[in-house]
RNA sequence: GGGCGAAUAGCUCAGAUGGCUAGAGCGCCUGCCUUACAAGCAGGAUGUCACAGGUUCGACUCCUGUUUCGCCCA
């Protein structure tokens, strides 16, 4: 039976609402932050709410007093460019034609209408975050301590307002962060420049990959070691297009083997021609528009030209005037924006800027000393990297929708006033005449704050008081520094404590061919089509079984738009579904069967037989192995735990053991299986829970109907399997020895199936079945007979024998014993071609740890329960081998 | 150029501090509609663990080098 639809019961009603339960353990609250737009979830924000939702899951139900705070923030440039596109497609207006207040109307009135899809969409994936706790950074509470941040930070000199070369979007009209260029390979050109000399004869030659912005020159660098230009520092040259002199320098930033060695310097338009203009009190030309095309500074004739344009022009000029000496190809890095694409220009602008070197020294060492843990720990390397390199964070954005920076200019007296509340006049000269700054701040500064932002600094809250710092952060690697390390970093300066302990990195989600996905490449997958399809537990374990530690993982599904299956897709999706169906049946089993009754609702220890000790003893291991798992972050390691119980034991050995007592009159024997059979579908339920909430919950439900209406219901389960018990580990039911014996149970079964498969034998076929053996195991084979015949489907009664089997028999050896199946028909030429291929993987196996046992140095530095397992090992194989050798022997 | 990561079955991937005959899912082959489940059951085949050295009683695992791929930073 297929329940619902593809496997996933719709048992929707508790899975996100959250029952609170009284925590006793160490509070762990957890933050996530999902982007608002484009206000759709990606897979990627299903891999870490999933893997977020299952740690607190765990935890919840482990009795911890657990906080997760949804949320999301105003992704300012994103959201204001969506905003815009559509009323200029709408309306073709720009945000000019419509002021600034009317834009942000705008964008609320947007945001009241999709803000809420990636909440609702976080609900259908089963997060169990604490909804009545939303937050979003333009709340007022959060705004506040915005503000407030940045006037500290400004009265204590962390920032400061400066003109420096930012990274310009011509498209977006906005600064970027360093960390927000990508870096393209583009090929290009090399252009050889003659600049003639004024004071002196000839000229000087430079190498420039941007003819563009030669108006804007200002200097010629060289090397001051330069044999060949020594003499020239301190002369001019003549600027090719503008005709303006400019000066040779020295500077030891100069790449000697690069080009001609010489470099002319643009500090309004290169990092490194600003560095050296600073250094050298250089003039800084602008030679561009905000939209990157030339202004008047460039020169009449290429006024308005775009920079690419114009690049065109001037070449075409210099190769005209004879000042093109050479040009080659060359490869350049041109920087484009991350989201517009859009190349980005080095743009001379006054910005305000955060001082990130002394505020992450605290970060730096938190890290280092484990105060902050990284899983996995080689994330690390990236963190320290970005922090030893970092350079001052540009805040300022040119945009609207965002918080306003807090500072107004006085109009009278030019004072710039840093406050959090509008002032009314100014404290200087009291002028009622002030402007508050354009801009607005980038998104991030207002996510670093979220870890107490959203708790309600900076008042002292009980929240505050009890949750900071939280526990454990989940997000993707590629936002360690746009967000993890500037939540550090916020956290040390305003709360004085770290805002995590620990921060779990997922890797990316790539396509089926490992490449990233994304909406240009058209390979997004959408994960409400991938929950159509294969059903949100299903994904949800999935996504979690394919996480190893931080790796990238590739994952894809064909689907159609109707989310049909189209050809295999992802065979871990199919494979984690076909569980989640399987676990579906074995309850329809179990609760069938159980609803006959039970004799009485106690359970009498003493009727417990072997394979109920044998599943209670297996599930204590699993308990373990789970709750290990989840302790450091293994999720796919707890998953797997649990699919092998639930599927390889439970399911496969457990369930048809217990058939035969199912199917009998009442008994304390049967009650006894009815129990256990109740007991571990209960446990194994709520090991699954975090990972699949739905379906778990939707069984648990009627499980527990079930034992309400056997009377077995002892203390009440609660409303909802969320906040049940997670099992806990039981010592005194693990039974090492039972284990054991189901393993030769298991090796028999195994055995005998394969003997008549590869003989192509019908049980009917089969007349009889005869054991050889120590007389433990014939004792062992006797006492289980009933059991075993079941699972082999063979004779009544088993013939021992004293003597060596006959020989129109095959046989299997474990160990000590031999298994023989008589044939009635003649097997003799298979029996042989089986017998030689196994006694020949026998013999390399014996004569592989014979070899081991007799190496001298193995004996004497193994550690002893290597050998002792060896020495068995090779006991075991060398009477397997013997006694299938003798056999064949005998048949040839 | 610097750094990080990866290379294991036809495919996608597990294999923490070295130690059972290297595993799983999907696919493939054989036989089964066995009264929970054909999205299933039973059985089976499949690996120079990228390559070359080294350390070790013992290496998929540790070290060195090489190749290929990916990512980050300059």
């Amino acid at each position: 039976m297929h329940p619902g639809r593809n496997g996933t019961p719709t048992g929707r009603r508790t899975a996100f609402s959250r029952p609170r339960r009284p925590g006793i353990g160490r509070p762990i609250p957890s933050s996530f932050r999902p982007r608002m737009s484009p206000g759709k979830l990606h897979i990627g924000h299903a891999l870490n709410n999933t893997l977020q939702d299952v740690l607190i899951r765990y935890k919840r139900m482990d009795g911890f007093d657990t906080l997760w705070m949804p949320g999301t923030d105003h992704a300012g440039i994103a959201t204001q460019s969506v905003v815009e596109k559509k009323i200029w497609a709408e309306e073709g207006k720009t945000r000019h034609d419509l002021g600034r207040e009317e834009l942000l109307r705008r964008i609320w009135e947007w945001r009241e209408e999709y803000g809420g899809t990636i909440i609702g969409q976080l609900k259908t994936l089963g997060c169990s975050c604490d909804w009545d706790r939303i937050r979003f950074t333009l709340d007022e509470g959060l705004s506040k301590a915005v503000s407030k941040v940045f006037v500290d930070l400004y009265n204590d000199g962390y920032i400061y307002h400066g003109e420096r070369l930012i990274n310009w979007d011509p498209h977006l009209h906005t600064t970027i962060a360093d960390d927000e260029v990508e870096y393209e390979d583009r090929e290009g050109f090399l252009w050889t420049v003659d600049y003639p000399g004024i004071d002196f004869e000839g000229s000087i030659r430079i190498a420039t990959t941007r003819p563009e912005t030669i108006p804007g020159d200002t200097a010629i660098a060289v090397h001051p070691e330069e044999e060949k230009y020594k003499d020239l520092i301190g002369k001019h040259v003549r600027v090719p297009t503008t005709d303006r002199s400019i000066p040779i320098i020295a500077d030891e930033a100069i790449e000697r083997g690069f080009g001609t060695g010489a470099l002319k310097v643009t500090p309004a338009h290169d990092q490194v021609d600003f560095e050296i203009g600073e250094r050298h009190n250089l003039e800084r030309i602008n030679v561009f528009t905000t939209d990157a095309a030339m202004n008047e500074n460039a020169g009449e004739k290429y006024v308005g030209m775009d920079r690419y344009e114009c690049r065109k022009a001037i070449v075409a000029d210099l190769e005209a005037m004879g000042h093109i000496i050479s040009v080659e190809p060359h490869q350049n890095r041109v920087g484009v924006c991350y989201r517009s694409k859009c190349d980005i220009e080095p743009y001379l602008m006054k910005q305000w800027f955060v001082k990130m070197k002394p505020l992450m020294e605290e970060p730096l060492r938190a890290v280092r000393d484990g105060r902050v843990r990284f899983v996995p720990k080689h994330f690390e390397n990236l963190f320290f990297a970005w922090v030893e390199n970092v350079r001052d964070w540009a805040v300022s954005r040119q945009l609207w929708w965002g918080h306003r920076i807090p500072v107004w200019y006085c109009q009278t007296c030019d004072t710039e006033i840093c406050v959090e509340e509008d002032p009314s006049a100014c404290p200087k000269c009291g002028g009622k005449d002030l402007v508050q700054d354009e801009d607005v701040l980038d998104t991030w500064f207002s996510s670093s704050l979220w870890p107490f932002s959203t708790m309600g600094w900076p008042e002292e809250t009980d929240l505050l008081k009890k949750y900071y710092p939280t526990g454990t952060l989940v997000t993707g690697f590629d936002i360690i520094y746009f967000w993890v390390a500037r939540m550090i970093m916020m956290g040390f300066q305003f709360m004085g404590d770290v805002p995590f302990r620990d921060v779990y990195m997922t890797g990316l989600v790539r396509d089926l061919e490992g490449r990233k996905q994304s909406k240009s490449l058209g390979n997004a997958l959408d994960p409400v089509d991938i929950i159509e399809a294969y059903g949100v537990d299903s994904v949800r374990l999935t996504l979690c079984m394919l996480t190893s530690q931080g790796k990238d993982m590739k994952l894809g599904a064909s689907v159609d738009e109707k989310g049909n299956e189209i050809e295999s897709g992802d065979n871990r999706l199919i494979g984690y579904r076909n569980f989640l169906n399987k676990i579906w049946n074995a309850t329809r089993l179990v609760l069938s069967n159980t609803s006959a009754g039970l004799s009485s609702p106690n359970l009498d220890e003493s009727a417990l037989q072997w394979e109920d000790r044998w599943i209670r003893s297996r599930f204590e291991t699993t308990v373990e192995a789970t709750r290990k798992a989840m302790d450091s972050y293994q999720f796919a390691e707890a998953g797997g735990a649990i699919y092998d119980f639930f599927w390889k034991e439970y399911c496969d050995w457990y369930l048809e053991l217990v058939k035969p007592r199912l199917y009998a009159d009442p008994s304390p024997e049967r009650d006894a299986a009815m129990i256990t059979l109740l007991e571990i579908l209960d446990g194994a339920l709520k090991l699954l829970h975090p990972f699949c909430p739905f379906m778990t919950e939707e069984i648990w439900q009627l499980l527990n109907e079930t034992r309400r209406d056997l009377g077995l219901e002892t203390e009440d389960p609660g409303p909802s399997i969320m906040i049940a018990d997670y099992p806990k580990p039981c010592k005194e039911r693990e039974n090492p020895e039972l284990e054991r014996e189901m393993a030769l149970f298991q090796e028999i079964s195994y055995s005998i199936r394969n003997l008549r498969h590869e003989l192509g034998m019908a049980p009917k076929e089969i007349s009889e079945i005869s054991f050889r053996g120590p007389a433990k195991d014939i004792e062992f084979i006797r006492s289980h007979w009933p059991r075993l015949k079941q699972f082999i489907k063979l004779a009544d009664e088993p013939t021992i024998l004293d003597t060596e089997e006959p020989a129109a028999s095959s046989v299997a050896v474990v160990d000590e014993l031999s298994i023989a199946l008589l044939w009635s028909a003649d097997h003799k030429d298979k029996e042989i071609a089986r017998l030689t291929k196994s006694v020949e993987k026998l013999k390399s196996n014996y004569e592989r740890l014979q070899k081991k046992l007799s190496n001298e140095g193995f004996v004497a530095k193994a550690p002893p329960d290597v050998i002792e397992r060896e020495r068995a090992s090779l006991k075991k194989a060398e009477n397997e081998y013997m006694a299938l050798k003798a056999k064949l022997e005998r048949l040839v």
